[in-house]
DNA sequence: GTATCCATGTAACCAGTTACATGATTGC
DNA sequence: GCAATCATGTAACTGGTTACATGGATAC
């Protein structure tokens, strides 16, 4: 069985928050959900037409005076089915792939000093990330009454960021075990 | 820039314990590190040949009797130092793409026991996941001085079984806290 | 004789990324 | 006149997965 389009999806998803063009949902997506979810232009437009061929979004040509043309799609009720089926199926666990224990685990092969380096480059990015992540949950926490940003969804939102920095906390933690296991081992010799 | 072919460091980095054939790195691969890298035949055996064609690995066929022929790659001082190379550069951060966080995100298109379950099913299955590693690390612990399984980087190996096991701790942890939530906002409705 | 392990490979396919190309409109 | 934003798309490519095919050797 092949593996699954999970752009498809995501696409479906954002279209229950309102219709809107393959330029639109880019933003959308950036301005949303990017900090656990990334889409692209390249795949956006051929999934989109995928989706209208099989009928689980309409396009809409509209032109506006001042604006250049664009395609508008809405999310049909076979397309809310089809999203719905899949948000209640259970998630398919794929094998992990984490660069950063493949590098540690053979890291015998590089001199310690690379190591080190290696780990503080990560708890600097895990630090960085943190504190983007909390940056982000205050201003929706401010913004949360604010009917102009209109998120019915913000606890779900919010929850979604506190997911990241729980990782990016269980990460940071991790290397800076690992890096005070390395020097305690260097003093040592 | 192209995404990189981690799977080419990875096979470098498993021939570092010793000249194998494709099998064989197959099986070392599920057998070491497949709690958090995976490789599956399909892409192990055209990534050794385009390896031996670069010279990083030699390839050598080898015929015992009772025994099928195979094909043995052993790594090169030119395969050390690309590998070498690629251990001591930083970790680039491709955008992280959670299901679950899709999911939950999208989750007030379906009923909420369709939440629950989805939950309920990622908690069971870190649950199991941790036991395993568990084992995993007392099977470990236990050989640690066993020559016969010969793993002088049993303190690495360790350390990334740790990762798997606080990885599925915060993940758990997230789901549980994200279930009562919801419970709890069923029970004021 | 049959199931399992050892052993190698290819073909078809899919998801996703990057680079490239185009052009209208707006604000400075 | 130019930069930024809005808007859409394609082509080339790569990494990775799955399914299929083959066949020798071993242990029961």
């Amino acid at each position: 069985m092949a593996k699954e389009n999970t752009t498809r999806f995501a696409l479906l998803g954002l279209l229950t928050f309102g219709p809107a063009s393959g330029y639109e949902l880019k933003t959308l997506c950036d301005r949303t959900i990017s900090h656990f979810w990334n889409e692209n232009y390249g795949h956006i437009y051929p999934v989109l037409k995928e989706l209208a061929k099989e009928e689980l979004v309409t396009a809409d040509n509209e032109t506006k005076v001042g604006r250049p043309p664009k395609t508008v799609y809405s999310i049909t009720d076979k397309g809310m089915d089809e999203l719905r089926a899949w948000l209640a199926k259970p998630i398919v666990h794929t094998p992990p792939r984490v660069e950063l224990l493949l590098k540690i685990v053979f890291s015998g092969n590089v001199p310690r000093s690379k190591v080190l380096a290696l780990l503080e480059d990560e708890i600097k990015n895990a630090q960085e990330t943190i504190t983007k992540f909390e940056g982000l949950e205050d201003h929706l926490k401010n913004h949360i009454d604010d009917k102009n940003h209109g998120h019915k969804n913000a606890k779900l939102w919010l929850a979604s960021v506190d997911y990241g920095k729980r990782f990016n906390r269980m990460h940071l933690g991790w290397c800076e075990d690992q890096l005070r296991s390395l020097r305690k081992s260097e003093n040592r010799k």
